[in-house]
DNA sequence: CAGGATCCATAGGGATACTG
DNA sequence: CAGTATCCCTATGGATCCTG
């Protein structure tokens, strides 16, 4: 993520009539978004908090019961950055953190369902023919 | 990718309320595809191929320029393996092979299709927000 | 042409332990 | 409670060179 691959072509009349190219950029917005709801937590932390509404840190872990502290944090930090978690901190003491999707964030389970609809109906065949081809 | 967690509850009456825990499964359907379409060139080679309809395999490398034949022969097997893509060899000499999706990968460009949309229109607002967290 | 074979770098994830 | 702080490991992806 730490590079750039500058395709500054300047102002030479680099025809970019296709969209193909584009795909390629790191700012290609199907990139962008399919890199992040492709990380290991991200989906789980998104369906999570839009069955709960809000949720905290420990609220959050037990639903997985996996994910290490560690992991979970960066996960939502990440999702923080991209305006699609909202995290609200109270000085309480203990300190009480609660997450909760963005109307951004929630605008994203329209296309997560539409993916796993297809999912749900196409998967057993994925899985059958990557059954026949490895054994 | 060696789990199992065979979420076959046979006919005892375990309370499968919850989808969530399924998200975990490395079988569950959401994952599958996700895990698969989120890899670094997958998406290219889909959406080349639904435009192309059949490509061969350098045809293929040309429109990317940057991926390695390694990588690209890793992606097309794996998608190949997965039922989405078909491979059809030709015992031409030069050697001669095509690839173009299967039904099973065509009807997949409709999810897809929403997640583009979704990430045209907003992945804006995403990398505003990730410019601004990050500074 | 269409890869196979090798070697290598790194990042994403994870295990553990500790703290304001 | 809600995280840090460390250390660590493997898989993914890449660079290179070679070949039926």
């Amino acid at each position: 993520m730490s590079q750039h691959h500058v395709t500054t072509a300047p102002a030479a009349a680099t025809p970019i009539d296709d969209e193909e190219r584009d795909v390629l950029s790191p700012n290609c917005p199907s990139r962008v978004i399919l890199s992040r709801i492709g990380e290991r937590w991200t989906m789980f932390v998104i369906l999570a908090l839009s069955r709960a509404g809000t949720l905290r840190f420990t609220e959050l872990r037990s639903r997985v019961g996996e994910v290490t502290p560690k992991v979970l944090t960066e996960t939502l930090r990440a999702l923080e950055a991209d305006g699609l978690v909202e995290r609200r901190a109270y000085a309480d003491s203990p300190p009480r953190v609660e997450y909760s999707l963005t109307p951004l964030g929630e605008s994203l389970l329209e296309p997560i369902a539409a993916m796993r609809e297809w999912a749900e109906r196409h998967v057993p065949e994925v899985l059958a023919s990557r059954e026949r081809a490895t054994g």
